[in-house]
RNA sequence: UGGGGUGUAGCCAAGUGGUAAGGCACGGGACUUUGACUCCCGCAUCCGUUGGUUCGAGUCCAACCAUCCCAG
């Protein structure tokens, strides 16, 4: 008897073709579109009806409001920066295609993520990194170990261009869409203005120095994050980049780029995949980016605080971090202030 | 009012007779399933104004205007 799997599809390249391929493998595919309220459902019906499977139609507006939009602009109004994906994936979009898939009998479910789930010699489910080129471990690493048995990765393997070959191999008709690439629920990509839609607006307030002298004024600190260089509208004798947000004096604190390294980065509501010790060597990822900074942990009482080989820039708090070892994803947290 | 200084793009600033550096800001692009960073490209037909000298002036001269400082 088949396997049936419930895919997520989104109406993009990458999960037709992880439709496209797990039909091809012999599985009893089942399309799942979430819907958050913004459309798009044609394109997922147009994917679902070339590949012959059924499509169901996932409403997530409320939870994703809860659980992402809300927190979202909280984080912004308390001086962080929000990662919204990394947390959607966890609150929102797998537990809803796991639901969706309990509905029809899956036994799995799929994605079009490039990451890759495998088990090790002593048979322990893991998480690991995708291919080098277009890896996206980074917003799945706050999914919780219990959904691993769960889920399939059907493009862990592959790189994007032979992704978009076998889209076109397999007549797909979005395999020349082009990737997706902003926040889902602020399709304009104007995330300022979306938070001030929703009836908060952000109060101007000073850019200052380290010495606390007044550089100018900023736009309300939802506009900014830490390492932020574009967007000041302040001349200088040089760059000058966010370095802190201080919501309770609302205030921005400007500094030159060499001044935004840090040694030490610690991360609290850790979501770990196997067991982490004191001294531990890692790899640390701050941010949805290539840089990997080798690292040591030193565990606190629900905290997990690294230090850095060599100076990383600009942690930013409300970022996840991700440490691995090797291409196995030990855990992730959500980075705070240093204190 | 007297003495001195300064006036080059949004900001800072090179340039001292040969046909407008650079930095910051800003705009565009690349990169990127978050926010950022980074990289690439663009950005003064014109140098406070008006005359003059010169083959040729931002660069020399004069007057005027503006602004700053010290005298009061």
């Amino acid at each position: 008897m088949k396997t049936r799997v419930l895919v997520g599809l989104s109406g993009g390249v990458d999960s037709a073709v992880t439709a496209a391929l797990l039909l091809k493998e012999g599985y009893e595919v089942f399309g799942c579109w979430l819907d958050i309220g913004l459309g798009g459902r044609r394109e997922a019906e147009k994917v679902a009806a070339h590949l012959g499977i059924p499509l169901l139609v996932g409403d997530i507006r409320e939870e994703l409001e809860r659980e992402v939009c809300a927190p979202f602009a909280a984080e912004y109004l308390a001086g962080r920066t929000p990662s919204p994906c990394a947390l959607c994936n966890p609150k929102v979009k797998f537990p809803a295609l796991l639901r969706a898939a309990q509905e029809v009998g899956a036994d799995v479910i799929a994605t079009g993520h490039y990451a890759r789930i495998r088990r090790d010699e002593e048979g322990e489910l893991g998480l690991y990194r995708g291919r080098e080129k277009n890896d996206q471990v980074y917003m799945l690493a706050g999914l919780p170990k219990a959904f691993l048995p769960s889920i399939l990765f059907p493009l862990g393997d592959l790189e994007k261009k032979q992704v978009r070959q076998l889209a076109r191999d397999f007549g797909l008709p979005v395999a020349d869409k082009p990737d997706s690439m902003e926040i889902c629920f602020v399709p304009q990509g104007d995330y300022a203005a979306w938070i001030e839609t929703r009836g908060q607006v952000p109060p101007p307030g000073d850019f200052v120095d380290r010495e606390g002298k007044v550089l100018g004024t900023h736009r309300g600190i939802h506009h900014y994050t830490v390492g932020q260089r574009r967007g000041l509208g302040l001349s200088a004798a040089a760059r000058l980049y966010v370095s802190e947000i201080r919501p309770a004096t609302n205030q921005v604190v400007l500094s030159w780029g060499d001044q935004l390294q840090a040694g030490t980065v610690t991360c609290e509501s850790l979501n770990l995949y196997s067991p982490i010790s004191q001294g531990q060597e890692v790899l640390l990822r701050l941010r949805h980016s290539k840089i990997a900074y080798p690292a040591t942990i030193s565990l606190e009482e629900g905290r997990a605080r690294f230090l850095l080989k060599d100076p990383a820039r600009a942690p930013t708090p409300g970022q996840l971090a991700v440490f691995y070892a090797g291409d196995r994803v030990l855990g992730s947290g959500w980075i705070v202030k240093e204190a």
